[in-house]
DNA sequence: TTGAAAGCGTTACCAA
DNA sequence: TTGGTAACGCTTTCAA
């Protein structure tokens, strides 16, 4: 009843005013100034359920949250969401929120949404290698951009970060300390992250002539972090493990390792290096504050949300990709190995 | 094309076939039967924009993010997220994120989605004490249930965490431990669930005849915690402050707070208590582990979603509310005074 | 128990 | 440069 409306105000066709308003160029400029001016008079909004109806789209797009163990309250997804907010509503599009455990749920809400064609498109985050999302979507044929890439066999278009890079870069500042063990703790559940950031470990080690065996796996969470290095620290028979260092796959596994490493009497930063990844607004405050790395999470949803616009004006997907680079930030829970003595060492002399 | 796909296909009418999923009454059993056999063949889904269009609802409901500084990133919201997907989904609503910083940006982001008619409904959190949200909302007679509560005129539906009475609990557990100069750290921008810890700080306090003049604030993040400690230990000329113990409004602030005093070499759980509100995942892994109140926060968002579908159907949002319970979680940032030194004669000490 | 028809607000095609 | 008309897919009278 809206665009019907201005038209009997103004006496002009409702088609005409649809055309004024829509920014076409056959509408004569006195007219369209006046089915303008009316429209903000009556601060007219179209109807977006017609809108879509007879568009045949749905000008939004859909992002289901992971959730599940460790996933549910990832500062990530947050600074993902935030940035990703404002850039959609500029494009015009609505962002559809969702959340799944990853699995049959998580592939159902995806259906849910392309089936009734709820969202045009799909932000995807938190890849993972084999990732079944990508190959649902690619098979419905429905567009999307994902933060970071998987092992499927047609490429898509994604925004990512060079953990590979910065973490060599991490690990080889490590070895510049004098460390010659280095742990990596990895995040379990097949996450493409978590992987990228290993290899940049094993080649910084391998580059360097180190042997690159001292690698633990554990949920990317705190909890997860503090068990993995629990257990590592209660397992060692004294002369066993040499690890004077642990790159980790997230910020939230390093402060669970932080806090294992305090339970026990080690000072990280001295007794043994940590270092993170993501630069969340806490590293900045663990005790010691948190070495870490920090990814341009805002800018890559920005830019996640460039490119999908780009695709829904007709861009081919498979030539969309962006990959970022990540800046280590050097705080204080790493540190020269010289006054670092083995685990065991100082483990005995500790407890 | 769905409908009348369907219709074709067994020879009934559009209208027949819509009932018959509709699940109305006066449908012969045998054609519902064949109509859901044959909705289930093709895997039949209503187009959400021609149902809308038609109902004149959009059976989704809007929540917006607040961003800027300290918020963007604040795990509540991932959780409230988290836990309000699900129960939308099940109650065949959807769920519309956007992110907007308080002000005017936030006010025209509601009325964005309102006047698209994007929306039936909201859901609000971090109310402010006074809020403009809820008086644009109430004016347009918009629905909504609120996470906490506010001074609006009129009442509305919301659910809340008791933050005065578990905060009360807290301090009188400070109390009990021998303080009695203890702290509030608040935080900054009239955020009423700030306002209701407070109100239990010093309720507890002047219950026990003591004073309740040691408040500071703060924006409620890592960093605000952090140089609101920080100043207050530096400003301290010895023998004025005597502070044994901080409230703070939220754990995110408790962290920084445990920052500044590890950094003064002050020892959290000895030299000075400290209690945080959230108990959020990290706050079991800081140096030392932190004291804190859990709050039903995915409880709460089930609740709200609740509400929200009573609202939908006719119930007067007036009525509805709930207030939650909240629990003191005690770990290893707080103690008894008798261990502990006042502030200016530990610095004396340490320094 | 079924069907025809109208209409929700919009856009697009075609004709004027 | 403008307007009439149809159509998007659905639900809801009203009639049969």
């Amino acid at each position: 009843m809206s665009l019907s409306r201005i038209s009997r105000k103004l006496d002009l066709s409702i088609t005409t005013v649809s055309r004024a308003l829509g920014g076409h160029s056959d509408v004569s400029s006195a007219t369209r100034a006046r089915v303008e001016a009316e429209a903000l008079r009556i601060d007219y909004r179209p109807h977006e359920g017609a809108r879509r109806l007879r568009r045949g789209r749905a000008d939004a797009v859909g992002l289901i949250l992971p959730t599940g163990i460790g996933r549910f309250d990832d500062p990530f997804f947050l600074r993902l969401l935030s940035a990703v907010g404002p850039a959609l509503a500029e494009a015009g599009l609505d962002l559809l929120v969702s959340s799944a455990p990853p699995g049959d749920a998580e592939l159902a809400a995806y259906r849910h949404m392309v089936e009734g064609r709820k969202v045009d498109a799909f932000l995807l985050a938190r890849m993972r290698v084999r990732d079944a999302r990508v190959d649902y979507l690619q098979n419905a044929a429905v567009p999307f951009v994902a933060h970071g890439r998987s092992s499927s066999k047609r490429p898509y278009a994604f925004v990512d970060t060079d953990g590979t890079q910065v973490v060599a870069q991490a690990t080889s500042r490590l070895i510049g300390f004098g460390h010659r063990s280095i742990a990596f703790l990895a995040a379990s559940g097949d996450l493409s992250f978590s992987i990228a950031r290993e290899s940049g470990w094993r080649q910084a080690l391998t580059e360097a002539g180190l042997i690159a065996t001292a690698i633990f796996q554990a949920e990317p969470t705190e909890a997860g972090g503090f068990d993995a290095m629990h257990a590592l620290l209660c397992s060692v028979a004294p002369g066993d493990l040499q690890v004077s260092a642990v790159v980790c796959a997230t910020d939230r596994m390093a402060v669970g390792v932080l806090h294992a490493l305090a339970e026990t009497g080690l000072r990280a930063g001295r007794d043994i290096s940590v270092i993170g990844f993501d630069d969340h607004a806490f590293s900045t405050h663990t005790a010691p504050p948190l070495t870490t790395i920090a990814q341009p999470i805002e800018a890559a949803g920005r830019r996640m949300v460039a490119m999908l616009t780009q695709i829904l004006a007709g861009a081919d997907p498979e030539t969309l990709f962006e990959i970022m680079s990540a800046q280590l930030i050097a705080r204080a829970s790493d540190g020269p190995a010289a006054e670092q003595s083995r685990i065991e060492t100082t483990k005995g002399q500790t407890l």
